[in-house]
DNA sequence: TCCTTATTGACCGTAACGGTTAATGCAAGT
DNA sequence: ACTTGCATTAACCGTTACGGTCAATAAGGA
């Protein structure tokens, strides 16, 4: 990794890194070609390879700067300052489209870059990455007050399906290639609302 | 396509067709190699090649055999023949979930084969797919009686939201490799009655 | 002008690709 | 045992794509 890369205009800097995630995000570590990267970011195969001195040290960059960005929006967003746990959704998912004004592809890369399976990755990742999800799982449920919930339906399954459908949600949206943040944003709400509604109130 | 194929045991039918499914669901139609289908499958590339003239013409096999077996399994469950949207939509899935133990990953195929952008493949697909889906989302609210549900809430937000939660399931299950269809079968079935309990039980 | 740095076109060796073909194996019929 | 006919493949072909390198050029500042 060559320092040079720091002192470019962080505009150029992210065109790079955003077109890295993209083909990163849309084939497999072995099928992501740096010539494509280096075509969508505009600059030379050769100066690619002159900021990254190879394939994997770039992945784990991102891999790295995926994490770190996240944490990052996550506390700027106070995420975690607040017992209301769609309080606490909405400022997740926000921060998360916030982090999408600037990555784009970021999130789609991180959905896919757990599951990674060339060999060369997958140890360096799954390990970093237990951590961090295993536990914000955790500290959800110790932290958010529960009293306002209906009683009659299972916290677990309404939490796994919540996740599953913002998941597919973006999924939809990338494969669609529709990455809108504005709009996301919005419908997100939306989302959220409902789901409130429909998780606390007792008509 | 070389009428042989048909006279082929039928489960070595499903092990080629079924070889093509993965690898055409884990990558885009350009990065989906014909020596990967035939290793996955036990054959050689030759003998692939005797069967499905070119890449193009498998994929599209593929395509029209996905609609074809959807579309047999739907009826079967006798999927429309109810007015119970959750009735519906368990048969709906139940219905994919029996698929899913002959072809574990044509879903996956069928999601991502809609969006395929590769040119030659672009044009067929799309057109044949509209008819089925629009179409099946307006029987769906045609047929459905509505006036079990909360009325608080925003019918085409909850449709919305369970499919992308489905489509998010999915992902998840695909991504870890866990294409287990007893397993998703039971955990459907508990989204479900999660979902009736939900919308339509006012506490 | 010269010097330094940023940037690239052209290149290298290798591997992978879609697709073909000539040669095998192999079973049934004589 | 020999032949016929089909199923199957190893080996091959021409082309392209890949990760990575390097010598040459462009750009910018003193």
């Amino acid at each position: 990794m060559n320092d040079k890369f720091f002192k470019l205009p962080l505009e150029k800097q992210r065109r790079i890194i955003n077109a890295a995630y993209k083909v990163f995000s849309e084939n497999s570590y072995k099928k992501a070609p740096m010539s494509e990267i280096a075509d969508e970011s505009g600059i030379s195969k050769a100066l690619l390879f002159h900021y990254f001195t190879n394939k994997k040290e770039l992945y784990m960059y991102l891999w790295m700067n995926a994490i770190e960005m996240t944490r990052k929006a996550v506390t700027e967003y106070k995420t975690l300052e607040t017992d209301d746990f769609f309080e606490m959704l909405k400022r997740s998912l926000l921060s998360k489209c916030s982090l999408m004004r600037d990555y784009p592809h970021l999130y789609a890369f991180s959905l896919r870059a757990y599951y990674e399976t060339a060999p060369e990755i997958h140890k360096s990742i799954q390990e970093n990455f237990n951590d961090v999800s295993k536990a914000s799982e955790m500290i959800v449920f110790e932290k958010i007050e529960i009293s306002n919930f209906r009683k009659d339906i299972e916290l677990k399954t309404m939490y796994d399906e919540i996740f599953y459908a913002v998941d597919g949600y973006m999924l939809k949206k990338y494969r669609s290639n529709c990455i809108i943040p504005d709009e996301i944003e919005k419908e997100i709400i939306v989302l959220i609302d409902f789901w409130k509604k429909v998780y606390t109130q007792e008509v």
